[in-house]
This record gives structure tokens, C-alpha cells and sequence, in this order.
RNA sequence: CGGGGCGUAGCGCAGCCUGGUUAGCGCGCCUGCCUUGGGAGCAGGAGGCCGGAGGUUCGAAUCCUCUCGCCCCGACCA
């Protein structure tokens, strides 16, 4: 390929619309344009990048005994009844209508197709286990699609589906797809984590997303610095301490407070710390009032709180102050725990205070040297708050780190969920009729492309892994009216193609200085240069990109020098 | 869906508040000269329904109304 004929247009500045770092690189390389909001052309650079992450897919999931298939893009609209979901979808699944006014929509996800395809082929478990995968464009009618290639409505997407007979095998099948998943993104080149996706309350974690390590990231998860434990914000177990022994218990004793509500303003006028008071908050929960006891410095998980009281976290919300008045007499910031009327529920962490601060159920009164068990008790006490820097992995014990993470992958133990909504059934060895046991993986290929540029760039542009970057080499011919100059640069080039090396010839009219700017932005791995120090000294200078790292070779032993290069850099990866 | 911002040449922007010749600038593009190891220089040139519709006015990029699109924060989703 010549760079004179390609479409790759690069962008000296970078674009108004774009804000994260992969979408202006994106963007300023000439990997991808942007058709309307959240749908993008893949130019030829963008789309050599996504076949790499796709090839690198193929191979592991096959390696892992997965099968690759097709399935159409627009489902009719009766298979997603069947399974309940085209109610419960809602506006992300775009919904049309053919010239028979017949509905469908457009798959965001292919679990009703697949099972539709396993029950009408599928009947004996001596067929299973089966795992089947495919690497399509998908569609979601995002709220809110941002940041190029990282959330748009139309993405590339490997969703893989499989099927056993029984529970036993199903996990089997879900340790092989997490093995493969871990392959997979480190071919890529990723940082990443493979974060606990569920409480594992009952029988373990079966689901697990895969977490690439990166500021822009639209998940914050927690990463223990000693041992692989990981976990999102919502899942994330807090460490529950142990009380201190030898604390004596102190006399309830109430203070005036005047017109202090908020922690940081009490503790400042109490001269203690947020860590030695304790909130209490008001939640509806599907219309009745609850109060939440938490330390100061605390902070509620929604989702566990909701888990803890057996509802949908959807059922719950904050009260205002005016349901909280009429739910326990007092006016906010000077609710208490002691003497309240309505179910409280606690923190665990409230159980290893002692001597703590509260408010008196009294406008303007606080209550210091309270103490949980002596003084009131919960209804219910749990795990309800969020994890912090300063907790403990519930692992190993190490230090914990918040940081911030983007999905590329989520693997995920369906159970017979759709088998049994779509009563797809197989016989099994005592010829009942059993459903189906169901998992599904997937990953999403474009926002791999996107997430390692995240994580590989620096100041002038792209420097993804070789596995993965649009091509491997660019041969670059610095004086194209210079004969003895083309013709070397051509000649490696050459060289290059019949080694089955993927390689660009910029062959353009421009100024050296236009080149380099251009190799450096694309981020190809190796670039060959072919210019002054040829002519006069014989001498070709191949440069690696990610580090700068640059040889002068002679002309007889640049294309095997550019090979080795290669495979040592693919090596590392593989 | 709530809040905020922006639509002027391929890209980045100025002009708008305070209406008034032919709508500017930088980059890019075309032609020529010159230059050739990190986005050169000179000269000439092409390119605009000032997002769209309606209104106010003698006169609208500029003021008003509506509308469409794009971006950000949040909600939502995963």
C-alpha cells in the first residue's frame, strides 16, 4: 500500500467534538469519522485495527473450542416477546417495521436468536456441551453516546453463547471463557483487571467484567494493590473491622448545637472527627421510610443497601426534607437513631464505634457517647456502604486503590433464564427433558481499539502493541525526486510485501518533517526511514515507536533486522 | 429525560453584545517558484444558503420565535 493512495486523513488540530484522549487520536490519525452521533466509519486504519483485536478473538475463542457463526442483525419482534424482553428493554432496543407492518428490532444482543437456534437443532446431551460465538456490528439507542469509539449506538461486538447440560459443565465453560478473556486482552497489550461482578452471596462469582485500567474510564472499581482482587464500586465487600476491647463505654450526654446539620459543621463545632459520628439518613423505600445509619465519612452503595433489604434499588431513593419530617418528627441533621419509630438499618461498621455522636431527634441538640447495642438497636445491619481507599481487601488484607476502568469485556452465567423463557430443552441421560444451562461473553471490540490507545499514546500520537496496531511497518521514502533514495526505500518495500509483513510506502510529495508527524501520529510500530544518511553513508534507520529506540542499519540487512524486530515485540505479547 | 455549551470554508476559530460597503484570520486545498531529516518560505488562486424555517427592520451572521444537529455534566444503560 502506497500512502499516497490511502485514506488515511490525518488532522494537524485536534477536533472540537472530541474530549477524551482516544477520540481526538482517533479522530487526528484517520481512523475513524463520524457519521451522526455514536455511529462512525472505520477508515482503512481504524478497520485494520479493529481484524487485529477481531483475529486475536477468533484464535482464543476457537483455541478454547468455541465455534464462530452469523446470525442476522434484525429479529422479529415475537422471539423477544417469547422471552419477555421486548417489554423490559426499553428505548435502547430500536424497534422498525417492514413493508408488512411485521415488527423487529435490531440486535443489541443475540441471546433469543441463539437459544431460538439451539432449541430447533439441539435435543440430546450428548451433543453438549456447545459454544458458539460471532463478531457483528450491534446496535443500542444509547442515552447518551460519548467518546468515539467508547460508547456509541453502533459498536462492534463478540458475543459468544453457550450451553451445557449441566451446572457442573457450565462452569467448566465459564472458567475456559475467562482463561480465553485473560488471553485475549493480553495479546491486546491491555492493563486490565478481571473484576467480581456479583455479590457472590450464593455459590460464588459468576460474573465477571473486564476492567482496562484507565483515568477516562466510565466505571470506578476497586483494585487491591497486593493480591489480583477486584471488584466494581457496587459489588466491592467492605472489610468488617473488629470492635476495640479495652474503650470504656461513656454516659449519654445531650449538647446543644445551634444550627448545625451538616457532619463537617458539627465536627468542627464538636471538635471531633467525622470518623466518631454517625448519619442518619432517610430512604423511601416503596413508600415507607427507612433510616440508614452510616460513619460521617461514609458514603451508601445503593445497590447493596437495596440488596440488604430484599428490594430493586429502583424501589428506593433518598427522602426530602419535608418526607423526612413527616416520617420521624425531627427536621434534617438532627436525626438520631435513638427513640426513632421507623426501621433503621445500619452499617456494620457502626457495631466497632463506641462513644459516637448523633443527632437527639431534637431540632439544634446533638447526643455524644452513644453506643449501638446499649442505646438502640437496628432492625438490620449489613454491608451497606461504599469502599474507600483506607479499607482492606477482604482477600488478602492489602491496601485497596479506587480506580477508574472501562469495560471491554463481561463474561456472565445466564443459568436457564432464556432456555426456560423460550422452553428450549434437551434430553439428558435419564431422558428428562431438562432447559438448557446458558452463558454469555462478550466482548466489545471496537472500545478495545479505543481503550488501548488509552492506555498506549503519548504527545504525538497512537502507539498501540504490534499485535493489534492498522500495520506493522511504514517505510518512509524522504526525497521521492531523489533516484538512488526511491529506489532503496522501494526495494525494502518490496522486500517487506513478499515477507508477508503488513507495510506502508509513504511515498508522498512532502517535507520529511510532514512524514515523521504522520508515522508518529498513526502509530505504526516500525518505521523505516530512507533519506540523507543512505545516500551519504549507505545507512537505513529503523525506529521503534513505542520507545524511541532507533538503529542505523545497512541496506542489506533491513528487512531482516525490521522481521526480528517484529516478531521479538509480537513475542512479548503472545 | 434534566442542566449547560456550541453550530460562520475541509479543520481550528474571530465577527454577534451595540444590525449598515464585497463576512475575516490560521491551517489545509489548487498553480508556480523555491525548499527537502521533525508539520518551511514567497507569489497567485479556488472554496461560504453564517445549520434550517419564520419574524422584526429601509437593511439581519448579528435582534426575536420555532426547529434541527453536535458536544459536555447528570439520570439511565452495561
Amino acid at each position: 500500500m502506497r500512502f499516497s493512495q490511502l485514506l488515511i486523513p490525518t488532522l494537524k488540530e485536534d477536533p472540537s467534538e472530541a474530549e477524551v484522549v482516544s477520540h481526538k487520536l482517533l479522530l487526528r490519525a484517520g481512523y475513524i469519522r463520524k457519521l451522526t452521533s455514536g455511529s462512525y466509519t472505520y477508515l482503512p486504519m481504524g478497520l485494520a485495527a479493529i481484524r487485529k483485536v477481531e483475529q486475536i478473538v477468533r484464535e482464543e475463542m476457537n483455541r478454547a473450542g468455541a465455534q464462530e457463526l452469523l446470525m442476522p442483525m434484525v429479529q422479529p419482534a415475537d422471539l423477544w416477546q417469547e422471552s419477555g424482553r421486548w417489554q423490559e428493554y426499553g428505548k435502547e432496543l430500536i424497534r422498525l417495521k417492514d413493508r408488512h407492518n411485521r415488527a423487529f428490532c435490531l440486535g443489541p444482543t443475540h441471546e433469543e436468536v441463539i437459544t431460538d437456534l439451539i432449541r430447533k437443532n439441539i435435543h440430546s446431551y450428548r451433543q453438549l456441551p456447545i459454544n458458539l460465538y460471532q463478531i457483528q456490528t450491534k446496535y443500542r439507542d444509547e442515552a447518551r453516546p460519548r467518546f468515539g469509539l467508547m460508547r456509541g449506538r453502533e459498536f462492534i461486538m463478540k458475543d459468544g453463547y453457550s450451553f451445557d447440560a449441566t451446572d457442573q459443565g457450565a462452569e467448566e465453560t465459564y472458567e475456559k471463557m475467562k482463561y480465553a478473556y485473560h488471553r485475549i486482552f493480553s495479546r491486546c497489550g491491555l492493563t486490565f483487571r478481571a473484576v467480581d461482578a456479583d455479590s457472590g452471596s450464593i455459590g460464588g462469582s459468576f460474573s465477571h467484567e473486564f476492567m482496562v485500567l484507565a483515568d477516562t474510564g466510565e466505571d470506578t472499581i476497586v483494585v487491591c494493590k497486593s493480591c489480583s482482587y477486584a471488584a466494581n464500586m457496587e459489588k466491592a465487600i467492605c472489610q468488617k473491622g473488629n470492635a476495640p476491647q479495652d474503650i470504656a463505654l461513656k454516659e449519654v450526654e445531650r449538647i446543644e448545637t445551634p444550627g448545625k446539620r451538616k457532619v463537617k459543621v458539627v465536627c468542627d463545632f464538636l471538635q471531633i472527627k467525622p470518623s466518631e459520628l454517625v448519619k442518619t439518613l432517610v430512604y423511601i423505600v416503596k413508600d415507607e421510610a427507612i433510616a440508614v445509619l452510616l460513619r460521617g465519612d461514609h458514603g451508601v452503595e445503593d445497590i447493596k443497601l437495596a440488596n440488604l433489604l430484599g428490594v430493586s434499588d429502583e424501589d428506593m431513593r433518598l427522602a426530602d426534607d419535608k418526607e423526612l419530617f413527616d416520617a420521624t418528627g425531627t427536621p434534617s441533621g438532627y436525626l438520631g437513631p435513638m427513640g426513632l419509630k421507623i426501621r433503621v438499618v445500619a452499617d456494620q461498621e457502626i457495631g466497632n464505634m463506641r462513644n459516637f455522636t448523633v443527632g437527639a431527634n431534637e431540632k439544634n441538640f446533638h447526643l455524644q457517647g452513644v453506643n449501638m447495642g446499649r442505646d438502640f438497636t437496628p432492625t438490620l445491619s449489613g454491608d451497606i456502604r461504599k469502599v474507600t481507599a483506607e479499607d482492606r481487601c477482604v482477600a488478602c488484607g492489602g491496601k485497596l486503590e479506587l480506580t477508574k476502568g472501562i469495560e471491554v469485556g463481561h463474561i456472565f452465567k445466564l443459568g436457564t433464564k432464556y432456555s426456560e423463557a423460550l422452553k428450549a430443552t434437551f434430553l439428558d441421560d435419564q431422558g428428562d427433558e431438562i432447559p438448557f444451562i446458558m452463558g454469555c461473553y462478550g466482548i466489545g471490540v471496537s472500545r478495545v481499539v479505543a481503550a488501548a490507545i488509552e492506555q498506549h499514546h503519548d504527545k504525538d500520537g497512537i502507539k498501540l502493541p504490534v499485535a493489534i496496531a492498522p500495520v506493522q511497518a511504514l517505510v518512509l521514502n524522504l526525497s521521492p525526486k531523489d533516484e538512488e533514495i526511491s529506489k532503496a526505500a522501494q526495494d525494502i518495500y518490496g522486500q517487506l510485501q513478499r515477507s508477508h509483513i503488513e507495510v506502508i510506502l509513504d511515498d508522498r510529495d512532502e517535507r520529511p518533517g510532514i512524514k515523521f508527524k504522520d508515522a508518529d501520529l498513526i502509530g505504526i510500530p516500525f518505521r523505516i526511514t530512507v533519506g540523507k544518511s543512505f545516500s551519504k553513508e549507505g545507512m537505513i534507520e529503523v525506529r521503534r515507536r513505542t520507545d524511541g529506540e532507533t538503529v542505523s542499519i545497512p541496506l542489506a540487512d533491513t528487512v531482516a533486522t525490521v522481521m526480528d524486530l517484529i516478531n521479538k515485540a509480537g513475542a512479548e505479547l503472545a
